[in-house]
DNA sequence: TCATTATATACCTATATCGGTATATGTCAA
DNA sequence: TTGACATATACCGATATAGGTATATAATGA
């Protein structure tokens, strides 16, 4: 019966970031390093949370550290965000003023296109 | 003991979003709206996958349903996914062009905020 | 050395989810 | 009505989480 069950989920930016822990501590490193214990406070939350989450954002690399001393330094790389951003952008004409009126944008495209009209993507 | 555990995941767009089937229903849908059994086919997933998917979907409005005959015309609503657009935008100095010359950052905000510079801590 | 601080990890529990199969619901057509 | 079609839902099983507590690791300072 091989049941398959599910897929890790945190394995790709969209999984990680769909924690809204996650996206607070990006946020909060998104300014500049801090060490573990700075997002601790700020956060309110268990220590050992706070390290699994960074776990996890490290794992997809939207998280980076470096030790000093005793202390770890985080810091957010936003880089892999941009699947995200660019998967998002596709649906942009749902809030965009670009799209506001899209009766004129399908007539433009009309207009320019000349002839092709619907196909299937 | 009181145990939390974990709070439902598919309540928002980024949890709904997360989910590559859905992301790619989504845009299927994107295109206009087709019935259940397209999205089968064109998936080559199980219909009770699709119709569970759709639901996750739909509870967060990403999608709209309208009733013809005996087919359920699923439509794609992007306009929910704007808070992950926002959000994902702050990031957006890791991988623009605008961003390249950290100069020009520092100016840009300088501009925009007009003065305020370090905070709390 | 020992104590303290900073962080990670090993457990544990409850549950939300995904994946699957079987069945219900609802609509149309003959 | 009956049957076929279209879709949703009710189960069920396995598991990856989130959240918690206790402990390990590691660096510093006395």
């Amino acid at each position: 019966m091989t049941y398959v069950a599910r897929a890790a989920t945190t394995a790709d930016a969209f999984n990680a970031v769909a924690e809204p822990r996650r996206r607070q501590i990006l946020d909060l490193l998104a300014d500049g390093e801090r060490p573990v214990n700075d997002l601790v406070r700020m956060l309110d939350l268990p220590q050992p949370m706070v390290s699994k989450h960074l776990r996890v954002l490290r794992a997809v690399k939207l998280v980076e550290v470096r030790d000093v001393g005793r202390q770890r330094l985080y810091a957010a790389n936003g880089r892999h965000l941009k699947p995200i951003h660019d998967w998002v952008q596709h649906y942009e004409r749902w809030w965009s003023k670009r799209f506001e009126r899209l009766d004129d944008v399908l007539e433009e495209l009309k207009q320019t296109e000349g002839g092709r009209n619907d196909r299937d993507d």
